[in-house]
DNA sequence: CAATCTATAGACCGAATGTCAATAGACTAT
DNA sequence: ATAGTCTATTGACATTCGGTCTATAGATTG
């Protein structure tokens, strides 16, 4: 799936962010705290790297140690934007199905 | 993922249904025909059986081959019901995700 | 009785996901 | 200063899931 593709790049549509801080910013879509494991993640952030629709640079100037921050590409924003069709179109499924069950149920 | 469970379990709540009459039944859910692989439907069923979720029965006088004629079970209405409130989760965290997205793009 | 259609079943493969360490540098405390 | 802990990232392995393709088998049709 590609909703959790699709957070991080919102988050990094905001202003860009590294591992942890984009683990946590993850709560806001419903990511329970220690849920999503953290490698998961990192992964993912690779996988979008590989697919040019973010870049990467490690932040010198932090504290502990060296972050990799990451920061979304115009390829980036642009698929973003596909994938917020796609997931528009899937909650109006989810909506129809929703419909259909409330529907059979009321009848009862 | 489990929405296409959730469909045909919806379906099945609705009514008994075998392989292919739950498989023009999905069309009503956002499957587009021919996009469906009707083996997937099936291996899907056979899961559901296994899980005790789904119960089914050889309908002999259809014409035809047979078909396995496919029955909602108590513990698949009462799994049904869980889906249904995950998939409005589901939906919900997709709305929070849309808001976020268009927040953002109007202060642009 | 050969060909075709409907219906179901099973095998195989690759992608995606979950889980579990492993590394490595920076900070803390004794 | 050095052992221990914390933050941050990376990599390895195992399992699950979806997609595709082929096989079977009986029924119908010409």
């Amino acid at each position: 799936m590609f909703f959790l593709q699709s957070c991080l790049l919102v988050l990094l549509h905001r202003e860009p962010g590294y591992g942890y801080s984009l683990m946590s910013g993850l709560t806001e879509f419903g990511f329970e705290a220690g849920q999503m494991d953290i490698s998961i993640l990192y992964r993912v952030l690779r996988d979008l790297e590989a697919a040019q629709l973010v870049s990467s640079a490690w932040d010198e100037n932090s504290l502990g140690p060296k972050r990799r921050v990451y920061t979304i590409t115009a390829e980036g924003e642009a698929r973003l934007n596909d994938w917020m069709q796609l997931l528009r179109q899937r909650r109006r499924h989810i909506e129809t199905l929703e419909a259909a069950y409330d529907t059979v149920n009321k009848s009862d």
